[in-house]
DNA sequence: CGACACATGTAACACGTTACATGATTTG
DNA sequence: CAAATCATGTAACGTGTTACATGTGTCG
């Protein structure tokens, strides 16, 4: 029951048949639409560990000669198993984005401005990109695909925002440690709420 | 040049002055607050890894006979080019959450809405306890500390409505694919909006 | 014919993570 | 004194990722 991301995503690919080596990727692929690109050579040795752990098996050759791999009942179980659990915060990796703009607040000697805004044209630009590209898609295109550029597009909006959260947060802290030398800075954070379904 | 965060989260923290093994990893959790607990061993690892890159390199011994390490010129230079050099979507790792939401929806017999309902509770569950953590505390804790709390928030809230974009992009080409076979459905899908700093 | 996509692997390395062993020091 | 914290490592494994080798088929 490991967590990762392209191992299930293969796993995932099987449940609708058997299939190739190559099969697996283009549909992936077909899946993901290039934004998600797997090198080839990673197919293959993600597959040899889904083989290892019996979530996938070889069931014979097809007419063209190639081996056909399908998913086994413990695969479909697991598969259905990682469906269903929720993704909880010890499954999420350690954002870099956050941890270099957290360490990059306390750096001495540091223009965090610099950073910060460095990062909020990178990542505008990136929204632009992704937003264009969702402007072309149209109903037609992979339901999969869609859902993935617009879960790109709402992580960098909600990027950008944090960006903009922290540039306020360190101006303010600066502000406030010129102004007294230890004057308790006015309680005020009230950015943060929650949306409600 | 590896992308990582842990890797970079420690180097960061010799940014000022040496320090040995066991206070890297007081200092790195001081600043990260729990929310990212660092197995000891790691620090330990990761701290091998930096020395063999000479990012860091040992400085001699304290006064209660601890070896001290520091970082090395190559290692700033290495940190500042970091901190310069914005996160683009090669460094960004697949998600998992987006990954699974987006093949369960072309996966066969599959409930969907219970796999998204499953993961709002999740995702909800989760935004409350920060939320109450972010309450509580104040300005005078580490800054790095209340910037990570509030990137998870805003990061929380983004997937919570992501989530609730899935349900109803998944209900409304189910419904679109019952009433009629063939029918193109409306092209309608403004839901999906650039933040305009 | 040459380029390009299709197709299958392997070797090597990077980082993240945990389990485990071991000991000194502090504190209730 | 016992428990907790401080402190240092190592061994092992897991996934992600790339570079490389190699071959077939197809299309302009």
């Amino acid at each position: 029951m490991q967590r990762s991301a392209v191992r299930w995503g293969l796993l995932a690919v099987f449940a609708d048949g058997p299939k190739y080596g190559y099969q697996v990727k283009s549909e992936f692929d077909a899946h993901t639409g290039g934004s998600w690109t797997l090198n080839v050579g990673q197919v293959y040795t993600t597959l040899d560990r889904l083989i290892r752990d019996g979530h996938v098996a070889s069931v014979g050759t097809n007419a063209d000669g190639r081996e056909v791999f399908a998913i086994t009942d413990q695969g479909r179980e697991a598969l259905a198993g990682w469906f269903v659990t929720p993704v909880t915060d010890t499954d999420r990796p350690r954002n870099e984005l956050a941890i270099k703009l957290a360490m990059a607040a306390v750096a001495p000697g540091l223009d965090i401005a610099a950073v910060v805004q460095a990062q909020r044209a990178e990542s505008m630009r990136q929204m632009r990109d992704y937003t264009d590209l969702r402007r072309q898609a149209d109903d037609n295109d992979d339901v999969a695909w869609l859902l993935l550029i617009d879960h790109l597009i709402f992580t960098l909006e909600s990027e950008v925002r944090w960006l903009d959260h922290v540039e306020a947060t360190v101006l303010r802290r600066t502000r406030a440690r010129r102004a007294s030398t230890k004057t308790p800075t006015v309680q005020h954070h009230p950015e943060v709420e929650a949306s409600g379904r």
